[in-house]
DNA sequence: TATAGCATGTAATTAGTTACATGATTAA
DNA sequence: TTAATCATGTAACTAATTACATGCTATA
């Protein structure tokens, strides 16, 4: 069991102590958290929040609030000393930061040499599509919130935020620009046998 | 069990059965070739390649070639009709791919309202130090090799490197930017409070 | 002759998702 | 009164890592 020791967090239960003590205090509450501010680069789910909260309730990390006056069934969690203290040694570890990515668009890209010259262009487009609407979706409904929650939850959440616009426009341009490419050398394929250019300028040559 | 039915491939069931496609045949090859070639967006261990393979020749997707000459324990693999048809199938599928990003650094910056000036600035240092270290990693071990393969494998192994470096690049950038913007703050507010503003320009609101 | 690399595998554990089940409260 | 949202939880499953155990082969 990984909080026997109280030394080690489990990657959910960063999230949780992190959302709780930045004002969370329900399961559901870090869910909607996680949905709304965290899910593009950490996501978490029911299945994981509410066992994970237990736990950390038993390593004695956090503590639920009494109930109170409400009618309505609901656990109200804050961090202990104890926790505050996990929470900020996880912070200040300066152990280097894990980045996790996949990406099955890619893949399908580095599989590219057994489909044809239009398959292949069929995903790159579909990738192109995805990011450029992830972006659409991050411009609507995260950014309008980020700007507007600014004043009390401080610049940070907006800058993560702006990562992950800057992210997705990077990936949609370089699949744009991409997309660009192979369509250009489908039209050359189809006029007559050129010359086709890889999509950095560097040549290319064909398998 | 995710391969009964045989029309939906597991995301390990992806890559081997591709790098099977693509020259691999044994499941130490197709390990080697994930940690040269796609491990930075899509990574395998042996806890799961071995099992895997094997399921996939239950589901008859990959057949195991007989051992033949060589007297070391080794089992080859290879494709088989429906496997060849199941890969296709999924290289086609024109579903929309996902992809996942997970960003510990990010999860730190995000919470930076719990930490002093100074502590956020470390964290962005060592988000800022990773992707300088893969981007030199890949530059140093992986593009050479897929440079001198480009002539057998095509075009698209090293296109996928080369979003994977872009990607790097823009990490790295992002991370450099921020790191400036917070050390000018930081020499201002030494010599005496003045006007901060934000990393894009954007004037910020400070918490 | 010893070390690096080839080669295969398993057990234990940890992580995480999905789907389901339940019920209260609030606003239209 | 009905739909949306608040709220909590579990069971089954799927995914993946880590650490271990084993042994051969080529080369320095």
């Amino acid at each position: 069991m990984h909080l026997g020791d109280m030394s080690t967090l489990s990657p959910t239960a960063r999230v949780i102590l992190g959302l709780l003590r930045a004002g969370a205090s329900t399961g559901y509450e870090i869910k909607t958290t996680v949905e709304q501010a965290t899910r593009f680069f950490w996501g978490a789910s029911y299945g994981q929040i509410y066992p994970e909260l237990r736990r950390l309730q038993g390593a004695g990390l956090v503590e639920a609030l009494p109930d109170a006056e409400t009618a309505r069934r609901k656990v109200a969690y804050r961090l202990t000393e104890a926790g505050e203290q996990a929470l900020h040694e996880w912070l200040t570890s300066g152990e280097p930061p894990e980045f996790q990515y996949r990406d099955e668009g890619l893949l399908k890209l580095f599989f590219g040499g057994l489909l044809s010259p239009a398959e292949v262009l069929d995903n790159v487009r579909a990738s192109r599509r995805e990011a450029e609407a992830d972006l659409a979706f991050f411009r609507a409904n995260l950014a309008p919130r980020a700007r507007a929650g600014a004043a009390e939850e401080g610049r940070y959440p907006s800058l993560a935020l702006e990562y992950g616009i800057a992210f997705l426009e990077f990936m949609a341009r370089w699949y744009r620009r991409l997309e660009r490419t192979l369509e250009a050398e489908a039209a050359e394929g189809a006029a007559g046998p050129e010359r086709a250019e890889g999509v950095s300028g560097e040549p290319s040559r064909d398998a």
